[in-house]
DNA sequence: TGCGCGATCATTGTATACATATCGGCGGCC
DNA sequence: GGCCGCCGATATGTATACAATGATCGCGCA
């Protein structure tokens, strides 16, 4: 970029045009893919051809697999070479790594979330625990799960390190997955009350009852998994007919 | 350009089998462009011009867009609409929140690490402290640069956890670019003997004074930064003239 | 002589065409 | 009758052509 030079002085603030609007319309897209795979509305292992993706969203290919390639590169999706874009199946060892790295960044963040929450920011994580709730109640679970998803990421966004912020994003993208995966139906998740009880430690400004609980509530997350390597890919034949 | 005349033939078995060799293609260039971006070959703000590279690698924008899609989403290279991908300069902001999250998770990580560490891999973790205090000496400042990056990577993966992992060695990429913009000439990153320090802690199986100890490294690293907001873009006139 | 304005150019964004590899089916051969 | 290998279909990988947009620079006018 320049650094120096000129700032194209004629109005300044006026930006002639959203000049970004074909980025927009791949941001928008790419929510699209992005919510269907985290509301389990694509399965881990679907697979998502460029052609039928270019004329559902009326772009070409060449849109369509910047977008896959982010998408990949977010872990959501698994491109294999010559064999196109699936929805990404996490791996067992992959669900650990995710659960444990949750463990460590989102505990680790809710001191500094304890100290800088705002009411605003209280204001906003109720309403969203509420819409889970209501969500949950009436079965909507696609909604339930990504706002549960949600949740979690903007608690993170409190504690202003965007970095960090965006890293707890993408492992909850991912949590989705192995939920989808791994998870078992009628128990998807955050137990329902959870996130409200973390809103009362917060507001109370119970940092350390906070990170405790948080801890748990993960915890709970990863216990209601049941992690049994599918190993449906390349059995091991040695092993299976060695006897 | 470098057409290739394959013989239409598509039937022909004979194909010699080049077939991952184009993946691994753009592995290589992107390779090449980090590593000319942590080792400070290319400074931040440096415009990389997608005809260039096209040209200096032999291969068409279109692979060069991809590599630089995913550089920017390791947020080595900024890619600004309409004008193009430039090296990445870091905001202030942005460097205070690197090294908080490395403060984070690389000390998290250190318990793991002394409990999981090997012979081999503090005999690895040896090597790479000489030849990043080799560089040093011989004023090979590029090299000591990707050094100490790779030593905090490689030291992460130790703990087993692949996200965690490339997590760091992202953070590890972007502090090189951080140091490039706020580092003092002559003082660069880490001190020549800290890793060395580090890896007795680690051998000694003191994983509480390991811990401390990468603390302590990485505030002092980034305690001998200048972090200055530079102000370059859009100076803020009426403060300056407001008296 | 300085500034506004318009043309040209350079560079990226997008689409399409072509080559290539993989997958599934089918026929011949053993 | 079953297995191996060929062949077409399908989809991806790559390059190139075209379009759009912002930047640069020269020119005319005050």
């Amino acid at each position: 970029m320049n650094q120096r030079q000129t700032v194209d002085e004629r109005g300044g603030a006026g930006r002639p045009g959203k000049n970004g609007d074909g980025a927009e319309r791949h941001e928008e897209i790419h929510r699209s893919i992005s919510d269907a795979i985290i509301e389990h509305r694509l399965r881990p292992g679907a697979r998502l051809r460029e052609d039928a993706l270019a004329e559902v969203f009326g772009i070409s290919r060449t849109g369509i697999r910047k977008i896959l390639q982010r998408l990949a590169l977010e872990q959501l999706v698994t491109l294999t070479p010559r064999r196109g874009a699936s929805v990404t199946r996490p791996t067992a060892d992959e669900a650990k790594d995710v659960f444990d790295a949750r463990q460590m960044v989102e505990c680790g963040l809710i001191p500094e979330i304890a100290r800088r929450i705002t009411d605003d920011d209280l204001h906003e994580l109720r309403d969203m625990a509420r819409r889970e709730r209501q969500a949950l109640k009436s079965g909507e679970q696609s909604t339930a799960i990504r706002l549960s998803a949600d949740f979690h990421a903007r608690l993170a966004r409190i504690a202003g390190n965007a970095t960090l912020a965006d890293f707890v994003e993408r492992l909850c993208s991912r949590s989705s997955l192995i939920l989808a995966v791994y998870g078992n139906p009628g128990h998807l998740g955050c137990e329902s009350h959870d996130h409200d009880d973390l809103i009362v430690y917060l507001e109370a400004g119970n940092g350390e009852r906070a990170q405790a609980f948080m801890g748990r509530h993960l915890k709970a997350i990863e216990a209601s998994l049941s992690i049994v390597e599918e190993e449906a890919e390349a059995p091991d034949l040695h092993r299976i007919f060695s006897d």
